[in-house]
DNA sequence: TAGATTGTTAATCGATTAACAATC
DNA sequence: TAGATTGTTAATCGATTAACAATC
């Protein structure tokens, strides 16, 4: 599943440069990942290919989309709008990822009122107001460790039923509730686990 | 191995809470899984814990490390100041996890010689003058996609084997370099399909 | 003894890998 | 025909889950 963007991401880099067919060969260089992996993975998908030629950019672009989820329009409110949630909304591909971040908030008054890439900065207190009518599907929150679980709270009282959590814990939440937990720490610690395997072994395949 | 930090993470704050002994199903309640995954994981480990108390938080956080890799101390050079670096310059847990950001490098004239959480920031172009007679152990890559494979070669040329790769392109190196890769977008397709699934069970459900 | 916990072994499941068939 | 490619089936492996034993 976390391979498919980047195949969708080669895809648009093969299209770009005006092809009309993309092999499981050409992904599997890419992505350095062995050949059957990439056919498993498209497999998946329910996309047939044509053999000899490989699979048309265009049509497997849309069924990847269309496996992940992604085709499908969804709303977005992002809290934090520090270094990292700058970073996202600063982000080019979510678009096309049909994701759509409607409004930002931050508590800081050095920041509301001001603009990150063209997205205006709106008080924390005024969330209620702004959003109960029509709550937007995902919260995603870049906020300090000890605001993540109140911040949440408010946006699970407004109906908001999915969160992407950037901050460092663990959100308790309703059942019905679908978190995303990014831990920037995990990638290190795979990374250190990778250095120290192969400090152990010498050299190995990379691996995941 | 991804769960590791947010179990190393959870053992801080009982620390912090004046606790010694911390049980798997307190950690299993917290990270939201089940209880047999956790002790599953501390098993790898090796640690031995106590029947009826627990495991000593201080033995386990020691054994957690050593097994992640976070016992032996790692340098880093990060390059690329915008925003995403930003954030893993203010990032508070590198610390503890023994990596290093020594260095800092940018290309825009308006960063360099500035500071941003403390690190001067660097003229990319002195990089070779300044890191060629010790290069760090990892280059953390927080630049452009445009710009992220010539800047993975510099680094490469310098002698650094471990790459840490922000930016949404597979950088190409020679096979005794280790790259891990970090996909924002694939914690998005991972929200994104579990959004459909509830969906498409959701709706099941209702049909009863 | 009862209860909470770790420890161990076996079963299950899903993802990966391998081998080969089909076809343009 | 030869070669490149997708398609399919089986084997393998590792992670997860389940069940129960051991022990404080």
């Amino acid at each position: 599943m976390r391979r498919m963007p980047t195949y969708l991401h080669k895809l648009r880099l093969m299209k770009a440069e005006g092809k009309q067919y993309a092999s499981c060969t050409e992904l599997a260089n890419y992505v350095r990942v062995d050949l059957i992996v990439v056919r498993k993975d498209i497999a998946m998908t329910g996309l047939a290919g044509h053999r000899r030629y490989g699979y048309r950019i265009d049509d497997l672009m849309e069924a990847i989309k269309r496996f992940v989820g992604w085709d499908q329009r969804l709303t977005a409110t992002l809290i934090g709008a520090g270094a990292l949630g700058s970073a996202l909304l600063g982000y080019p591909d979510f678009q096309s990822y049909n994701l759509s971040i409607e409004t930002v908030f931050d508590s800081d008054p050095l920041k509301i009122g001001h603009e990150v890439h063209g997205h205006e900065i709106y008080d924390i207190n005024t969330i209620r107001q702004r959003l109960q009518l029509a709550p937007p599907k995902i919260g995603i929150l870049c906020v300090s460790n000890s605001a993540a679980q109140q911040v949440c709270n408010q946006l699970v009282a407004l109906g908001v039923k999915c969160l992407w959590n950037f901050a460092n814990v663990c959100l308790q939440v309703p059942p019905e509730v679908i978190v995303q937990r990014e831990v920037i720490a995990g990638g290190y610690a795979v990374l250190a686990a990778k250095i120290k395997a192969s400090q152990e072994n010498g050299a190995i395949a990379s691996e995941e």
